[in-house]
DNA sequence: ACAAATTTTTAGACTAGCCTAAAAATAATT
DNA sequence: AATTATTTTTAGGCTAGTCTAAAAATTTGT
């Protein structure tokens, strides 16, 4: 069966999606309408509508996970948006910080053949501007071994490989202090008083806070 | 001021504006309510709301047309349109019979930036691929003297420049009859039975019927 | 010029998506 | 285990955009 779904409901899937990723468990109506910024009750509602589609399991009082169908769908929405970030920056010279906000409208965008050419016109690209992995047309992710660096222990070294915050204002933080993806990182120290790191970043030491840290996602070595 | 207006009523301002083009005045309900394949009610609510906030002029029972503000945007969401399809056709591939549908999508993508930039990216082209101008950034066009096909007398001789209806059916039928964008064509024959043409396409002779030389646009020669 | 035909507008109703306020269910605390 | 606090759902209402059916205005035809 072929649905046509709305912007909102494509945007509910999503950040379905994006929660139970982070939680692998039914996703609460609270949390849902904080991430769309939206009310309990209006997410209620659609949540009915989305169960009547057979995109999502819903029991009453009990939250909401995505059905395969939904998942496939919310996939797919995610692989367009990060198709046209990486189109963005590569093609028409926007910074990481700028495209964020574009791909949410790019990626509601319906056709099936113009999104699997722009892949193919990008070489079929397997990270997007921030690091994040892009589902192939089959909507196989590549599975990275991630953590974030709040998590890395004193003297361990790693690699900068995505960022968990997209927002402009993280971002740009990012490329004032000279943070860049693909960076070896040492931890020096870290400060057990507020959780701030002593860090080497290629060659260079920085001192950052534990809301920087919790945010940036690192690949160990070995 | 600025305005952040829904795609229904870019969808309107674009349908008010291409059907004052061609007729140079007021539209009426009934056409719009035609060209956007909804009800002449509708369109009375629509264009109220639209007089309200001054992108048309509209008195009762005496037809619409946009204001200056009004025709802006409903440019630019045709410049929009176009520059899109100029990327699909040039860069991923597309045929000209494809791209019209998916750019009536990305027209509504609200991203001055990523406009200018597309338009930059395809070295500001000056026509889409059915031959269009495009508007540039401050929405002024290229103003061509063209006329339709049947329009044309006997021997008179033309260079097709661009097509009326953009419908894939009949995009394809040009395709098959071997009639391209930049061809010279020549009037052998005008039958005044059935007002079919015979002519001259770049050494070819041919025979059309009205409903295709209607929308066919040409510039003649000298 | 005036009746008939057509076009346009109004009135009232529907759906999608959202809201607030109150009720119901679940979770936490003692 | 009972009370309190929190979360979730229900009930009812709002706006944007659409529709049908009926009323009003305009145009057409003789």
């Amino acid at each position: 069966m072929k649905f046509d779904l709305s912007q909102t409901e494509e945007n509910y899937l999503k950040a379905i999606h994006s929660l139970y990723v982070v939680s692998n468990k039914a996703v609460s109506t609270n949390k849902i309408a904080e991430q769309l910024q939206t009310k309990a009750s209006s997410v209620t509602d659609m949540v009915k509508k989305l169960a009547d589609k057979d995109l999502v399991d819903y029991v009453k009082y009990q939250g909401v996970s995505l059905t395969v169908q939904g998942k496939d769908i919310a996939v797919h929405v995610i692989r367009k948006h990060r198709l046209w970030e990486v189109f963005m920056v590569r093609h028409l010279g926007f910074q990481w910080d700028e495209v964020h906000e574009v791909a949410e409208q790019l990626e509601h965008v319906r056709s099936r053949k113009l999104i699997d050419r722009l892949d193919a016109f990008l070489e079929f690209p397997r990270y997007d501007p921030h690091g994040d992995p892009i589902p192939d047309k089959d909507g196989n992710f590549i599975k990275r071994n991630i953590v974030v660096l709040s998590s890395l222990r004193e003297n361990e070294r790693s690699k900068i490989v995505g960022v968990k915050d997209s927002s402009s204002a993280f971002l740009k933080y990012l490329d004032n202090a000279n943070i860049k993806l693909g960076a070896e990182v040492e931890v020096l120290h870290k400060e057990s008083f507020d959780h701030s790191m002593l860090l080497s970043i290629e060659g260079e030491k920085i001192s950052i806070s534990q809301q920087i840290s919790s945010n940036l996602y690192v690949k160990q070595n070995n």
